[in-house]
DNA sequence: TGGACAGCCTGTAGTAACTTCAGGCTCAAG
DNA sequence: CTTGAGCCTGAAGTTACTACAGGCTGTCCA
């Protein structure tokens, strides 16, 4: 309720990102076209503000743009239920629970290697290298949870 | 120790990572130009299968190219300190260890929106859209350690 | 009024580690 | 000798940005 148009840099310093993210999102579908001014400059006002906000924050649990859009479209249509945003949700926690699990095999697995070379000698008689070289229990990949943040 | 000459797709079969991969890590300059035979087709030895192996087995801890490319020149020259080895070792912890600690919060986070909406309703009303549209007390975001496995 | 300079514009390319595709050659089997 | 799997190269797509390049716009100060 205070200024009603906002220049993009504004706007990014406002909810500190990069301008070029908030470009970004407007090619991706996430944030609408705004206004132009007469010199061709990009005006938003407090709606795509609080869309932004939003992208934000889901971006800051992680989420992949295609679940945004999914929140944005149920958060676009107040008549839907409420049941389809507990879905992404529960969808998008599994991703990290899955992530966590594997992050967690992959510390094991490293602290057991790290400790087969406590005595610093030559490389060619190091352990970590030699099991390097050998078969490894492994962890599997998979979801999309990458850069937590 | 068997066949001296493996065809891409041999190697391929073995080490259970597609052909194109092989390709790429060849274009990275992981693994080195191979023979070729007559007709132009790549031909790998013992020593290709050894060096993929290694790889993969760093990538299944999910480390950078670029911290495999440290472990193989170590591992090239067997005259240098196992030293380095820890270190890189090490560091790669450091990034895992960070990662775990990001993801944990992330977890909590979502576990707390998640019960903001217990009894499915109309999303209008959806305690976790609104939270969304909120600040939120964000974690930060680094290290290369992305896709484990 | 004019000139500097921050800020904005579009469009393209680079990042990590692959995956996929298009278009064409090689080779073993039937 | 033809079919088809397997191989080749080079380019583009993936995710979510980030970083230019080259060129307007707008504001401040003399």
């Amino acid at each position: 309720m205070s200024a009603r148009h906002y220049r993009i840099g504004d706007l990014a310093t406002a909810l500190a990102v990069p301008v070029e993210t908030i470009r970004y999102y407007e090619r991706q579908g996430l944030l609408p076209a705004p206004e132009r001014s007469a010199g061709n400059y990009r005006l938003y006002s407090e709606v795509e503000r609080g869309r932004l906000e939003f992208i934000l924050h889901c971006r800051a649990l992680d989420m992949s743009h295609q679940e945004i859009r999914e929140l944005l479209r149920l958060r676009d249509q107040p008549e839907l239920g409420c049941a389809e945003v507990n879905a992404v949700l529960d969808a998008h926690l599994g991703h990290v629970a899955e992530r966590l699990r594997l992050l967690r095999g992959l510390q094991a697995q490293l602290k057991t290697l790290r400790a087969r070379c406590a005595a610093p000698g030559a490389a060619g008689d190091c352990g970590i290298l030699q099991e390097l070289s050998q078969p490894l229990r492994a962890a599997r990949k998979s979801s999309h949870v990458a850069g937590a943040g």
